[in-house]
DNA sequence: CTGCGATCTTAA
DNA sequence: TCGTTAAGATCGCAGC
């Protein structure tokens, strides 16, 4: 065993030009591109997780010529110039491999292969291991037994045998080889006719490029022959090309590539700025909260004079630590605060572990907040402060004066950011990691409660959720007031909205238990019926719930006709429109799709629901997420009560289930068209404008206008068809959409769409003028001022491209729709509550809103309701409300 | 065992 | 290449 030490040479640039390609089209929020940066960084760290290398080195190609073009003009003339999203990528790149301190080679005449070949034979000469870290086969020339390639996507090291077998000759040959295959890639000649067959089994043959052309006369092939001795100049033209050239004047010394540490403060700036989330964890800032001074509460004395301090503070962060996520089921364990920089406070109130100190009593210490968070005049900030609000008001506590959500700020800055969570928005603007969750209470199933876990743990992680809190809060407050938009949007509509949700939230919806274990039940007997007949048809068991193996049995076994690749191309699709048009041909599509049908009701709409219904209020709680969609729509989960089914039979029966309390009924009011009616005043289009201020079906007009028949002649299918052509404008719809979703042909949809866009030639207006100012803003907003930065509207992949213009098309109508709605709750809800009305708000579904209304005012309720929704803002055309009611969600819509 | 991407289905 | 916005169940693979 010899004991050399190793060096890794990355092919820098190699690198670069494969993340771009390989990686889809990734950026940041600002829009700056950030895939290859990404591949690259991969990459690097990868190795030196794995490889731990001695030394290490990274080559990039010059910006200008090399000395190969001076030889051969035409080399490398076949790339395209670098597209700018590369370019930009590259400075980002250069201050990474800065940061990681690792020492990188460029020379202006020289390509990275020059560089490194010099640097590998240097390395080798004076004893040490080079390994060479690219794809690229041209490196195989340079392997000798202290030259080794190493391939990372691979994973495969190459020594001399390897490229023996690879190339057909031992690595002292490879160039001669190479003089006659030529390189497409790089443009380099060769000999025509002699690829990478006939190449190596020649040279073999005559030991050499100049042992060919010395012994020409013994060549066989006559056309062969011939191709050679016509391209002899192009022969070791391209010899010297494909030479690396290992004497490049560069001065090195190994010991300035020994593997040092990283500079972890410009890497965590740099991953910050990329949005790197997962990188820049890896390289945590030394803390700039170093002076950070974190309290726990539990004397008597502490607690007062904390009680002093928060009376008097202009504002305070407050933040609640329990034992549940669901705010619906969690028991408070402490409370914690902070009114300055850096500080922050715990009170504990139920930890329970063994050797726990004693804390103060939790309804003592309740009761002593009491005037402080009840008073609307101590400001209040919070992360998600919908939560907090919930968990005290179910312990008695009346939260009041919340001045400023963080999450929400986050999310009305830039909706189209993934995370909003506290440690996200830490790292990003405070450059600070935050203690997780994660950290003090473990994770899956042996997490502890917050009430398990010991002071010392708690009290730093619960006092800087305050503390960070508060700090986010001031820059985010910086930032919304640089835009009065945002702070209106902000003040008027997210921050009074959230309250509403905590009160949805709180009431929650009741359900008819029974009912639904009937369902289940009903499902269950089917789905067992069907499982046999299934296997029946197949001729074998399998696990239908696998669209994988269903693939296998309906197209390889039964032969069935393929009709479409799933999009990734990893298999067949077998989705509803696959097996609808093969339930034609055989039996077994038709079963499968109605075991999906009912799989997907009992275990989505059936057996999770009544799972989620809590023990206490016998009620769902949903939860409304105020921060998920880029639009501005709420969306809800556990359970997503917005996607219950309503088209079919079976769907209407789960919505049966959702029931009033006694002596109430619940009361739906739903927007009419609102999409359509808001691109009416948008587009400010003469028809549409007319067709809704005279109140006509818009669906029929539609058709009138497109097919051009009077109304009276619009049959059920003429209507439908327009229906899908007004739903696919609203979405930027394509001729090749509607044409699949209309079972018709492309150039059908097509005259379709330009008749549409003849008529309602407003609407063509508007849809151009949206894209356009996309285009110049980078953003498009809505009626209240939201805005969704469009970053991608610039880029320069076509597909990439129109998803943002579609975007551009449909953000400022389904977000303005999502505006109107969160006004007309917000509105409702302090009509419910000023006019004392007996009605409580329960869900909003986009265009819907919920209430359970007592039986004796429902008329009453109802028109206060349509009241305030129809004139929740003026537009150019009226707002209508669909209202009924009934004794279920089913009889109620 | 856990996490995650892919596939499919539900809604507006 | 080909219609917007979501949540969730399940499978099957990768990694611990």
């Amino acid at each position: 065993m010899t004991m050399k030490k190793t060096i890794y040479l990355i092919d820098g640039s190699a690198y670069i030009y494969r993340s771009f390609h390989a990686l889809p089209m990734l950026s940041n929020s600002k829009g700056l591109p950030t895939n290859a940066i990404l591949g690259f960084t991969q990459i690097l760290m990868r190795l030196i997780k794995d490889k731990k290398p001695d030394y290490i080195a990274m080559f990039f190609d010059s910006k200008g010529p090399s000395f190969r073009h001076e030889i051969f003009s035409d080399y490398k003339a076949n790339r395209p110039p670098m597209p700018d999203e590369l370019s930009v990528q590259i400075p980002y790149i250069k201050q990474i491999t800065e940061a990681f301190r690792i020492k990188s080679f460029e020379m202006p005449g020289f390509e990275a292969d020059d560089l490194m070949g010099t640097v590998a034979r240097e390395a080798a000469n004076n004893g040490h291991c080079a390994i060479l870290v690219t794809g690229d086969k041209d490196f195989m020339q340079l392997v000798t037994d202290d030259i080794l390639i190493f391939d990372p996507v691979k994973e495969m090291v190459m020594g001399v045998n390897e490229v023996k077998d690879k190339a057909g000759v031992f690595p002292d040959k490879i160039i001669d080889v190479m003089a006659l295959t030529g390189d497409t890639s790089d443009n380099v000649p060769g000999v025509p006719g002699i690829g990478k067959k006939t190449a190596p089994s020649l040279i073999e043959e005559f030991g050499s490029l100049d042992g060919i052309y010395e012994n020409l006369d013994k060549i066989t092939g006559k056309k062969q022959k011939e191709n050679l001795s016509a391209n002899k100049e192009l022969a070791f033209l391209s010899r010297k090309l494909v030479t690396i050239d290992t004497k490049a004047p560069l001065s090195f010394v190994i010991s300035d590539c020994s593997l040092a540490e990283p500079d972890s403060a410009s890497l965590n700036d740099l991953f910050s700025e990329l949005e790197f989330r997962k990188f820049q964890q890896d390289f945590p800032r030394p803390s700039d909260l170093s002076s950070k001074n974190y309290k726990a509460v539990l004397s008597t004395d502490d607690f007062d004079a904390l009680l002093k301090i928060l009376s008097q503070a202009p504002i305070i962060s407050v933040d609640t630590e329990t034992t549940s996520t669901d705010p619906m089921r969690a028991c408070l364990v402490g409370l914690s605060f902070s009114v300055e920089d850096h500080q922050g406070y715990y009170i504990p109130v139920a930890h329970d572990y063994p050797g726990v100190p004693e804390q103060l009593e939790m309804s003592v210490v309740l009761d002593k907040l009491r005037p402080i968070l009840e008073s609307p005049e101590v400001h209040k900030v919070g992360q998600n402060i919908k939560y907090d609000l919930i968990v005290l008001k179910r312990h008695g506590i009346d939260l009041k004066g919340i001045a400023f959500d963080t999450m929400i700020a986050s999310y009305v800055l830039n909706p189209a950011k993934r995370a909003h969570g506290l440690d996200d928005l830490a790292m990003e603007i405070l450059n600070h990691k935050t203690i997780t969750y994660e950290e003090v209470a473990g994770k899956g199933k042996n997490a502890l409660l917050f009430s398990q876990i010991n002071l010392d743990k708690a009290v730093p992680y619960a006092a800087e959720d305050a503390d960070i809190t508060r700090l986010i809060y001031k820059h985010h407050k910086k930032e919304l007031d640089q835009s009065p938009g945002l702070v209106n949007l902000f003040q008027t509509v997210e921050m009074p909205l959230s309250g509403v949700l905590a009160q949805i939230e709180m009431n929650g919806i009741r359900v008819n238990v029974e009912a639904l274990k009937s369902l289940s039940k009903t499902f269950e007997n089917e789905l067992s019926l069907m499982e046999a007949a299934i296997y029946e048809l197949a001729g074998e068991e399998f696990n239908i719930q696998s669209s994988q193996q269903l693939g296998v049995i309906l197209f390889e076994k039964l032969n069935l006709p393929v009709q479409k690749k799933t999009k990734k191309k990893t298999g067949y699709s077998t989705d509803v429109d696959v097996l609808t048009t093969l339930s034609e041909h055989h039996e077994l599509p038709g079963k499968i799709l109605r075991y999906r049908t009912v799989a997907k009701l009992k275990s989505t709409y059936t057996d999770n629901l009544i799972e989620l219904i809590n023990p206490v209020t016998s009620r769902i709680h949903t939860s409304f997420n105020q921060t998920v969609t880029v639009t501005g729509r709420l969306s809800s989960s556990d359970p997503n009560l917005q996607n219950i089914p309503i088209r079919t039979q079976e769907g209407r029966m789960i919505r049966g289930a959702f029931i009033p309390d006694e002596g109430y009924v619940l009361v739906s009011a739903d927007y009419s068209q609102i999409e359509l009616r808001l691109l009416a005043h948008c587009s400010d289009d003469a028809i549409l404008i007319e067709a809704f201020n005279s109140n006509e079906d818009i669906h029929t007009r539609t058709a009138a206008e497109v097919f051009n028949y009077h109304p009276s002649l619009i049959t059920e299918d003429l209507r439908r068809q327009a229906k899908a052509i007004n739903f696919g404008i609203v979405y930027g719809m394509s001729p090749f959409g509607l044409s699949r979703e209309l079972g018709i042909s492309q150039k059908m949809a097509r005259t379709y769409i330009t008749q549409y866009f003849e008529r309602y030639s407003g609407v063509k207006r508007y849809m151009d003028q949206a894209v356009a100012d996309a285009r110049t803003t980078g953003r498009t907003s809505t009626l209240l001022g939201r805005i969704r930065e469009l970053p991608e509207i610039h880029s320069s992949n076509m597909g990439v491209r129109q998803f943002a213009e579609r975007s551009a098309i449909n953000t400022p109508i389904q977000g303005t729709a999502a505006d109107l709605i969160k006004l007309a709750m917000i509105r409702c809800h302090q009509a419910i509550s000023d006019e004392k009305l007996s009605a409580r708000m329960l869900l909003s579904v986009h265009d819907e809103i919920v209430f359970e209304v007592e039986e004796s005012s429902v008329e009453a309720v109802s028109a206060r309701i349509r009241d305030i929704m129809e004139h929740i803002w003026e537009l150019k055309v009226p707002l209508k409300v669909n209202i009924s009611h009934g004794k279920s969600w089913a009889e109620a819509h």
